[in-house]
RNA sequence: CGGGGAGUAGCGCAGUUUGGUAGCGCACCUGGUUUGGGACCAGGGGGUCGCAGGUUCAAAUCCUGUCUCCCCGACCA
């Protein structure tokens, strides 16, 4: 993408309706746009970083069988009144709208009810288990108070997968295939250092839920962690008996303030009962599934990356899910300099190295000032002085001063070794 | 939903107390000088002040209502 040719700017000032990190920066630097409280536009930088995520959040779950499919966001009244969620008094964030005709519609903020009907018409035989069916959607949820810029949206998108198993054991063979996936994506995300399993309200169908807490002053939720053990126990769930079942002790362990990246949960038999969804078992007997749930908010994990790995500078994306990975910033307009930049911002591309080509009518300055905003992992500078000297400047994003490298050197870093 | 703060040009702000039909910086357009950490000079375009009603000769400014946004709290299958 040459940057000459993005629709989108960058800003010198900081929105002023905005005082959570992450939102303040993803909208300076052009990533989204704000349509009204909780609800954004992603813009083309944004989208990638979106997209990325989703594309590794999408890996992990295929990885472990995940099967995605794409649900309506339009929901049937029946269905929520048949697992007795359509009351506003039991779901207080329903966004609820009308056919012409008059029936009531609501819009999605989960998928329980949707999917379980759905499977219940394809899955017949314990033959068939078990199954774990996902999508990447975007979600409705009527926030009282929707807050912290991507952090808690009243539309946001999220990746949600429900599983469908005969037997507790195989229920908890594939919550435990679901946990250590999380793992791996929070790792690929770059946070998965302080990422903490934690043990948080289960609900009335299992003990606890697992949560997934980000530390960070900018979550929403206190939690008691033991960084040695890499664990956390929810405040909402705090107690001696929980400590005494998972040998935590209370003195040992550090309070901090944490976002929610993910939350999986066993919901039992809540919605087979209603949706009476059984298979037959060996014998032709009907048993009723037990399902789980699992649950990442996408856009907040975008969120969550901008809030803790930024710095005063900007943004700082991980490879793994930056726009690009190079940021090409073309030093004035002399022939030679723009014909290497050309050249290199061609192959680069050809060779698939994401690389924003700032082939743009500015100073150095501001250059370099969008390219550490946006948070582009490696800067590649092509000047006169590099030309002359037959080198190309490279500097990481969090590296305090640049190397000069060859071609084949520059080539082999940026992961493209040369053809030759 | 309770409490607090705020809506003036694309963005950031001043002007409101003491009514007299809008101003600054950034961004944008033209010309010129610049070019390794957000340059400078000259010229130019863009808003009727969230919305509605009221008071007044006259309202961004006063009054009433309303909408929206932010923060704290409550809430968060």
């Amino acid at each position: 993408m040459r940057l000459s040719q993005l629709f989108t700017k960058t800003s010198k000032t900081v929105p002023a309706d905005e005082t959570a990190k992450n939102a303040k920066l993803l909208i300076q630097a052009g990533f989204i746009h704000k349509e009204m409280a909780g609800v954004y536009s992603f813009l083309p930088l944004g989208l990638k970083v979106l997209n990325n995520i989703a594309a590794i959040i999408r890996q992990e779950m295929d990885a472990i069988g995940g099967q995605e499919i794409y649900m309506p966001a339009l929901q049937l009244k029946e269905r929520y009144e048949l697992s007795g969620r359509w009351d506003d008094k039991v779901v207080d964030n329903w966004f609820k709208t009308k056919l012409t005709n008059g029936h009531e519609l609501g819009l999605g903020f989960s998928h329980e009810e949707n999917l379980s009907p759905l499977v219940k018409n394809f899955v017949t035989s314990y033959k068939d288990l078990p199954i774990a069916p996902y999508q990447i959607q975007t979600k409705f949820r009527n926030e009282l108070r929707s807050k912290s810029g991507l952090m808690r949206g009243r539309e946001f998108l999220m990746k949600d997968m429900y599983s469908f198993a005969l037997t507790a054991k195989q229920h908890e063979d594939f919550y435990q295939k679901a946990q250590a996936a999380y793992d791996k994506i929070y790792n690929r995300l770059g946070i998965g250092d302080r990422t903490l399993l934690t043990f948080a309200s289960g609900g009335s169908f299992s003990k606890y839920s697992h949560e997934f807490q980000t530390l960070s002053e900018a979550g929403e939720d206190t939690i008691y962690l033991s960084r040695d053990k890499k664990l956390a126990v929810n405040k909402e769930v705090m107690s001696d008996e929980i400590l005494d079942e998972l040998r935590l002790k209370k003195d040992e362990l550090e309070e901090a303030r944490a976002i929610e990246v993910g939350n999986i949960f066993s919901l039992g038999t809540k919605f087979s009962d209603p949706f009476e969804l059984t298979v037959a078992n060996e014998k032709g007997q009907p048993v009723t599934l037990l399902m789980g749930c699992y649950g990442i908010g996408v856009s907040r994990a975008m969120g969550t990356i901008a809030e803790v790995l930024s710095d005063a500078k900007g943004l700082v994306w991980p490879k793994s899910v930056a726009p690009a990975l190079v940021y090409l910033a073309r030093l004035g307009d002399d022939l030679k300099v723009v014909k290497i930049a050309d050249e290199l911002y061609k192959e680069l591309t050809a060779r698939n190295i994401g690389v924003l080509y700032d082939d743009r009518v500015l100073r150095p300055g501001e250059k370099f000032a969008d390219a550490d905003l946006m948070g582009i992992p490696e800067r590649v500078v092509i000047s006169d002085k590099t030309v002359t000297t037959n080198r190309y400047e490279v500097k990481g994003r969090s590296e305090p001063e640049p190397q000069y490298l060859e071609r084949h050197e520059l080539l082999q870093k940026l992961g493209v070794g040369d053809p030759n």
